[in-house]
DNA sequence: TAATATAATTAACGCTGTTAATTATATTTG
DNA sequence: CAAATATAATTAACAGCGTTAATTATATTA
């Protein structure tokens, strides 16, 4: 019945909800099976009947915040323009929300995922998050393509690198210095 | 004695050299108190008579680790010139000993270390491999100090976000793409 | 109400890091 | 050399982990 498959729908979201919840505050090191169920409110074996395994679970968290975190980008940059200006905005807000919830951070560049496919919509995420600014770019000829492609790749290998620094090794130490970073960074990239 | 703190100290090799072997190899993932001691021949009690626990363990590994990188990159430059040509030559280096050796990567870059000193080490590795040549390029007025700065930590960045996306996302797909990546990366930086 | 189908649970297995208690091996002393 | 002591290495145990199989509880249908 379609009324057996609501429940059974609901159900599988109290799981993600209670993954995610998780994620978003201790982060993918305090993720259990038994942890997830408990919140959930289910037993542990229940989580089995409904997803494969742990890492499917994962990988549906992981899916929903990169629509939370689109939206988290979005909403900042509504207002600007598009070009170097809104790249900067955009990466901003990447980095806002990451700091914000380091434990995706965690799962989006660190934990080893369910496919490949999944891997390649990671990597290139922030890329089509500015799409259209690099687009603006070439047509406007500001850089052309091959320059828009060497900077955009660097641009958002160096964000990723400076995140990582940041978030696992502490450095550096403040936040008001991680935005003079990322800062510097993208004026480096972009000259 | 000094003969029973000869004997203490290569027991203490053993398990080192042990855990060093399991992180070249599967990598910190299969990485486990049983596992060492196995491989070192003694039970896994044992193992806490001579470490205070694991991390200790990973925290020496990861310094003998740092030594073994800077011989591997010395090696292959010391013909080449200070300044541009030289940092290249450097991260060439840099990335291929964690191309050959995942696990440490994933050492230096993503497990939580056992104190902020280490963080430091690590996060300023890259960096202290390149001093002279920075040094050498300011003094020659090809950049200036600051710009030699944001140029520095923008290549530190970028090299560390890239070598995540070959490692952990296996992006780009094939070695001989992220040897033209880093070229790019730093042609782009250095401009 | 009884039979069936479905949902949720407990029990179990082999793994993990770590500690305490116990056994085996050296070393020192009489 | 034998006995006492000190040191090194071991096994047993605990609480946690992911996962599966068998079992119990609940809902649905006849």
């Amino acid at each position: 019945m379609t009324n057996t498959k609501l429940k059974e729908e609901r159900t599988r979201g109290y799981f993600i909800e209670a993954t995610k919840e998780i994620l978003r505050g201790e982060g993918s090191k305090a993720l259990s099976v038994r942890n997830i169920a408990e919140r959930a409110g289910y037993s542990y074996a229940t989580l089995y009947n409904y997803f494969k395994d742990q890492t499917e679970l994962i990988s549906l968290s992981l899916l929903e915040f990169k629509d939370e975190c689109r939206d988290a980008v979005n909403k900042n940059i509504r207002k600007s323009e598009p070009g170097k200006t809104e790249i900067k905005a955009i990466v901003h807000g990447y980095i806002n929300y990451f700091v914000q919830y380091p434990g995706v951070f965690d799962l989006f560049y660190i934990e080893k995922l369910a496919s490949k496919e999944i891997d390649d919509q990671v990597i290139t995420f922030l890329d089509t998050l500015c799409e259209e600014d690099w687009n603006f770019l070439i047509s406007n000829d500001i850089y052309s393509k091959q320059e828009a492609e060497f900077k955009r790749k660097t641009l958002n290998n160096a964000t990723i690198g400076l995140l990582m620094s940041y978030l696992k090794r502490s450095t550096p130490s403040d936040y008001s210095d991680l935005l003079k970073d990322i800062d510097m960074t993208i004026d480096t990239i972009l000259s």
